[in-house]
DNA sequence: CTTGCGAACTTGGTATACCAGACCAGCTAC
DNA sequence: GTAGCTGGTCTGGTATACCAAGTTCGCAAG
């Protein structure tokens, strides 16, 4: 994964690092991130760190609260199924959008993504496998040429990232991903709109019992 | 309307303000927002205001160029119609979860309004008309009980609130946007989910054709 | 008259300093 | 011993100063 200290502006750097930081679990749930703090750390200022906190904020990564400390959201189950249900709303269009408007380009290239995920799943590092992932969801909903879907899209992308990879996680969920992958894709290829519903619901469906199965099994430590 | 200086920090008040300006037209599409003249304007520093462009950006009412200034957004007739069918996408949900958990004093306040809006519709201010409709919506936005939705729900409302705006000044579409929120609102009472899903698309079916022949009479003048 | 170069101004980006409110610890008075 | 106040300290919020990059306009040379 290439570096993103080619971004616009230091903020959406700084956004970019701290979005790891946390994804990685380096900052937990519910830990705070205090301007000063961070900005020292991070040999930044406190301006750049304010903005990206802003940023992750909109994203749901993190909780502002009133003359508190930000700090790492820590969405229960029920707010992670929650966020789940509206991205599936949204993979619903794309999928539908995409089978009418995807050029053979793009089905090709989502097709490539697919085979790419396939070999390397279960070998290279879990948070690779998901900026792959997410690319291969990513092509369909930019194959639906919708730019205000895209954007929505991504940004649930990231706020369900964490969810995700705990969900990826599961061993016996990766031949399922992996099949779902495929009859995403030939769905797409044959431009059939009722098929791929089926198969994202299926996907996302298998995501939700995934979460819910993690859930159970972690205990649920003081969550709501 | 309520004026919103009680907001925890000044940038969301700032970014209200702005909001308002905008969409009352005084900010037309196209035009500059420049940190320094408007924080001078508006009598705060530029950290606030920079603040409320971000909040607005991320809301898609003001545009932000790399090295240039920020201007009000100027959506073209197919960007809008891209931002409707995700509204679209989430109010079908939206309306087939209310069906599922709505409680019946909710379902009663989304008809108080609906009724409300009928009698103050061609009355009342043009604006203050779609602060109510925007209740409506997210009454039943609210009903399906689900945060992430009515979040990012809102985020498209005001998004769109412009072209929304456009539409109903439409004398034509009066009857028809009164009998479609009647007929939303009896198949919420009837927790007709496939009914409401019809409904819905037929309200949001109504805009499109509405902001379609807005811009053909309007002209294209120089829109994308 | 045209064209190329450069300086000044305008812009957003960043750093820093200051402010006010909230929280906490320790002391004091009952 | 405990309850209540009070000072210090930590927090985010705001203002301001500085910087670098881009645009523009004018002047000079051809």
């Amino acid at each position: 994964m290439a570096k993103a200290m080619t971004e616009d502006s230091l903020a959406e750097a700084i956004a970019y690092e701290l979005r790891r930081e946390i994804l990685r679990g380096n900052l937990p749930p519910g830990a705070p991130i205090k301007e000063r703090d961070n900005a020292e750390r991070q040999g930044v200022s406190r301006t750049p760190m304010r903005e990206a906190i802003r940023i992750l904020a909109k994203e749901g990564l993190v909780q502002l609260r009133p003359l508190r400390s930000p700090v790492v959201a820590d969405p229960s189950l029920s707010e992670i199924i929650d966020q789940i249900r509206v991205l599936h709303a949204l993979e619903l269009l794309s999928g539908e959008l995409a089978c009418e408007k995807a050029s053979d380009d793009e089905i090709a290239r989502i097709g490539s993504l697919k085979d790419r995920i396939e070999n390397i799943y279960g070998e290279a590092d879990t948070l690779d496998v998901f900026e792959l992932d997410m690319q291969f969801h990513s092509a369909i909903v930019a194959a639906s040429h919708n730019a205000a879907l895209a954007e929505t899209h991504g940004a649930y992308m990231a706020r369900l990232w964490r969810a995700r990879y705990l969900s990826a996680r599961r061993r016996l969920s990766r031949d399922r991903v992996l099949r779902q992958h495929k009859a995403i894709h030939a769905a797409l290829a044959r431009r059939d709109a009722n098929a791929i519903k089926a198969e994202i619901a299926a996907h996302l469906g298998a995501m939700i019992a995934n979460i819910e199965d993690h859930f159970r099994e972690a205990g649920n430590d003081e969550r709501g």
